[in-house]
DNA sequence: TCCCGTTACTAACACGCGTTAGTAATAATA
DNA sequence: TATTATTACTAACGCGTGTTAGTAACGGGA
């Protein structure tokens, strides 16, 4: 009962070795010169006293904490509406454990001054991967110069910071593609968010990409701006549809916006595909049980946060990453708000 | 650039103090008896430093990390699927931060041998929370013999571990006393999942409190299982609706399960609530954009969240909790799938 | 035989902090 | 004045580990 945690000392008593040996044993050190039968005495030994090295005195002696930080800025509102969260922390979790790393999680509310650089300075965590509206924060640009490992989920090309990020442009463009190669020449947009989010530029920058190389004129009557919410959505898909010639598909930057886009459709009595075509952006789990299910793209955010969780970890490991950014590629998914077409 | 970090030696000279007497200005240590000058040259040169205490050897020496697990025993596909996990995860944060503790997060899947308690026996942890489908796990039992402070999101109570859970019994209740008091006496149930789950089991023990006190007999033919999955509760709904007397109202005990049961009235060609009302359980974000919106029993998620995080840590402090265990109560929430009585 | 390289270790320092036990100086009491 | 209590500190130990520098033993080649 009163029995201490046991140490390396206690192995090293058991085996008969110095703690150093243990030491050099248990963590496989190479060219340490310990035959065989040695060895076998430690992990004997270890396994007997059933000894696990304490976490905090490897920390302090080897100064690498082997945990990184996952910081969200973001209000808590905002976090319970974040279908992705979840699946990018999952990802970022694998990647860790698979080096043996530990994760720590952190959010910060805007208004909160203590921030998070804290993690660093105190060493609780070797690197950090950042989420969330990103601004010019002076205390990221600090933490970087000072060449702390970070990396972004989301782009802030100025910075140099290194990124991983979704490649929207792309993705939004292929959703557009799609409805031009289905033979719409009057196609809408209802962005994700207002459009001082990068995001937001992002996917209109896609929607407009497709058009042009479609040589179909941008009518900016036909882009509109959601924020985040479906009541935006409504709202928006009701100007839409009560323009003189309204748009007989319509790119709908958020599957959560989308919601209220499918709303305002009903309720004019119109029909999904029949009447107007709708493809989403982000396929939460949800999209699927649309009315009808909804053809949307896919955002990668299990792969967003291993990418990420790799890629800190190999900053912290060798200070190198394997590119200054990634972008990771969307995916189609077509159900049934979109009819089929070829 | 080649400076090490600042330590607690640093400060105390720049004060000309020695370091116990930063040690006890800084961690405000009562009965230390130093006056407020030589507190505010410690201040000084703390801030002049940029002094931050290393997290490593404050935990290495105090034999406290501060810091609390959250372990979720799941597969990664069902984490994917949990639009509570996130709630949770806040919840607990929060509860951490106002204790000056961080949340370290780990992912268990089943077929893993490693399992939890390397964070407790090498000391990243001071205690964890658990969340997950709980089996009879000897590594957790033994764990909490040896005194280690746990919670469980969840119950387990022939175990005697300290648990934080909702009230679902109650809830359930709730729910199916709305039902009666509408006038319904044909009620239907769909469960939220298979009867060996622990939370199936309670939810159907609130749906027959409801009914006995009603005076209504129960009749199992009434009583459809889901499985998580919308699927699972279009055929449940299906085989309900197919019965000679099909029921007038159903309790769904889970909102995701209630969206294939949505969609089994409607292709029925029934209206909701007009032809039949439904009530779900959980209050999913999702669930007031259902057509029509759903009326539900909320799950207190974030509540969860932050009772296990403060019971949590107040265990790790005082080694005692408030009580036992914790039952979180419902809310019952009217949206337009049941009918508005009185 | 002497020298030297290799093998198989270990002593001892360092990491940065919390904390106990103790000391010297001052103030209060008898 | 002599004793005691209080104030204002500090020296030194311990937390458990990683790691460098060094040592003793031993075998092989000149």
């Amino acid at each position: 009962m009163g029995n201490k945690r046991t140490t390396s000392s206690d192995v090293a008593k058991l085996a008969g070795v110095s703690r150093t040996t243990v030491s050099f044993v248990l963590n496989n050190i190479p060219d340490s010169n310990i035959p065989e039968a040695t060895r076998q005495k430690v992990f004997a030994a270890a396994k007997q006293l059933n000894y696990h090295p304490n976490a905090s005195g490897r920390k302090l002696a080897s100064g690498k904490s082997k945990t990184i930080g996952l910081v969200r800025l973001q209000s808590t509102e905002q976090v319970f509406n974040d279908a992705f969260l979840l699946q990018v922390l999952v990802g970022i979790e694998q990647a860790a454990s698979k080096w043996g790393f530990h994760v720590l999680l952190k959010h910060i509310d805007h208004d909160k001054s203590d921030g998070y650089s804290q993690l660093i300075t105190e060493n609780h965590v070797d690197g950090i991967i950042l989420s969330g509206p990103l601004q010019n924060d002076p205390e990221l640009i600090k933490l970087h110069e000072e060449g702390v490992p970070i990396i972004l989920l989301g782009q802030m090309l100025d910075t140099g910071i290194p990124y991983v990020d979704v490649n929207a442009v792309l993705g939004s463009k292929t959703a557009v593609d799609y409805l031009i190669s289905s033979g719409h020449t009057r196609i809408g947009m209802i962005t994700n968010a207002k459009m001082d989010y990068s995001s937001a530029q992002q996917r209109k920058i896609g929607y407009i990409n497709a058009l042009e190389k479609g040589k179909i004129p941008v009518d900016e009557r036909l882009i509109k701006e959601g924020d985040f919410t479906p009541a935006s959505g409504y709202v928006a898909m009701k100007e839409l549809l009560s323009l003189s010639t309204p748009p007989t598909a319509v790119f709908v930057a958020s599957d959560v916006v989308a919601i209220g886009a499918f709303q305002a459709i009903k309720q004019a009595g119109l029909q999904i595909p029949q009447d107007i075509e709708v493809i989403g952006f982000d396929d939460i789990p949800m999209a699927e049980y649309y009315d009808p299910p909804l053809s949307t793209i896919r955002l990668p955010a299990y792969d967003l946060g291993r990418v990420a969780g790799d890629q800190l970890i190999k900053m912290i490991l060798t200070n190198e990453m394997d590119a200054p950014g990634f972008l990771l590629e969307t995916e189609l998914v077509l159900r049934e708000s979109t009819k089929h077409n070829d």
